[in-house]
DNA sequence: AGTGGCTTGATTGTATACAATGAAACAGCT
DNA sequence: AGCTGTTTCATTGTATACAATCAAGCCACT
């Protein structure tokens, strides 16, 4: 247990990290109220680093603040869900544009032709493991992040990072609760294809389609989304208790 | 001076109201790091409203921390501002394409029109004052919130109402410092018939036409912060202190 | 004279005490 | 009994005192 309070930070940002862990696991309820004092004695620091972690995670997203002070734990609906995976892809797909316009070193290519490489050896294996659909994950974020980095552009890099924030919008979201789905292995496969046409279009400087490609590749998310909100039950993924079923 | 601190909100709003404001007025130098004592004085509230004032503020982006610890006034490259446009101009545009393909209200519809006809009255002269202008940016920030407001979506609001939050990225930005400019009118009428381009095809659900014209729609200011930088002496604009030019 | 380590000062991070505000429970009145 | 006004309590907003940390300047030593 005490492994995680590790001193590595200060007060405030290891309250942030445990706050955010205890909204993700529905610790906090959804809808519910934050009442800092209990939040004391839960975290054993003051109040002090414990408002500044919620003011944080408020300008995140991940709570609401209320009219008459204080904050709630927010709720989502499967729109909200599906709009930040719009916004996501959006936002790669500005990336991959100002990538692919303003031109990117030989050395960075090489550099994501690294990262994907991996996902092929990892593919050819017709029956892929648990571990395999955790390496995946690893790769795939580490390739997004590429992909921001590439970009170079700082206000791009920032919303995404805030987007991202949302734990259903994030680049491998709900990859892992659909490891054992039948046709698991083939939307990674759809997926790594994607990769490589973008990476090419960025070397080739064709901004369009670069862009035109990350939007497509955020709707395998909406499609997993959508079967993840259908057959998996909630505890198989972190956050997505915060989601409120509309029908 | 005192009625700027007018007691309708909580200290914590108000230093940041005012930290803002001496922000943009380059009254805090940008780059130049943030001394909390310093304002304690300036401000007259103590150090924990203004802490919260800062946080804030360096989440909106107007302020960067130190790896030391406390703040420096961001400054911004015109590579920012230009991808600050571009940002905003792709969230209007998943913004009305959703409006688009979501529907939304005759009553809604009715709205926007109902603010599009003072712009096309205003823009009957062939000569305009400076209060036509400055009626045209209430006007126009008048439809872009619309836009977002029919677009029902929390997540995009949230990012916009960020990326709006640095003064040059702002739907309006350039047009007051523009007003002299002999082309001034011509781009407020092109503007114009992008707004109402933009409207008929939300009204007629092409989604991606939408999404199109808002884009395009965000390159005015592009093309007006080029001129501003270049002509415009800095003070005209708040905010124009803080990028930095690169060449 | 230059460099290393130390010391001192300033500044931020944290804790806690106090003030203000809003909500809930209770009692009194109709 | 139901409603309203008041009181009380819980909770947040604010101020300030204290601890920890970082940076600069100084001194000694080589």
């Amino acid at each position: 247990m005490d492994a995680l309070d590790a001193p590595s930070h200060s007060q405030t940002v290891r309250a942030e990290l445990r706050l955010r862990e205890m909204i993700l696991a529905a610790d906090l309820a959804p809808g519910e109220r934050i009442v800092e004092l209990a939040l004391v004695d839960k975290l054993g620091v003051s109040r002090t680093p414990i408002r500044a972690a919620l003011l944080r995670l408020s300008q995140e997203g991940l709570l609401e603040p209320l009219a008459s002070g204080g904050y709630a734990v927010r709720t989502f609906t499967d729109q909200d869900v599906s709009d930040a995976i719009a916004l996501r892809g959006m936002l790669e797909g500005l990336a991959a544009r100002l990538a692919a316009e303003r031109g990117c070193l030989d050395k960075q290519l090489a550099h994501a032709r690294a990262l994907l490489a991996p996902i092929d050896a990892l593919l050819a294996s017709t029956q892929l493991d648990e571990a395999a659909f955790g390496d995946y994950v690893s790769l795939n974020e580490a390739f997004h992040a590429w992909l921001m980095e590439t970009a170079a552009s700082d206000v791009v890099r920032r919303e995404w990072e805030r987007v991202v924030g949302l734990p259903f919008a994030s680049p491998s979201g709900f990859v892992l609760s659909q490891a054992h789905s039948p046709q698991a292995r083939d939307r990674l496969v759809v997926a790594q294809d994607q990769h490589k046409q973008v990476l090419e279009a960025i070397a080739s400087r064709e901004g369009s389609r670069a862009e035109a490609i990350m939007r497509e590749h955020s709707r395998l998310a909406q499609r997993n989304l959508h079967e993840t909100m259908t057959q998996v039950q909630p505890e198989a993924w972190p956050g997505v208790k915060l989601i409120q079923r509309t029908h």
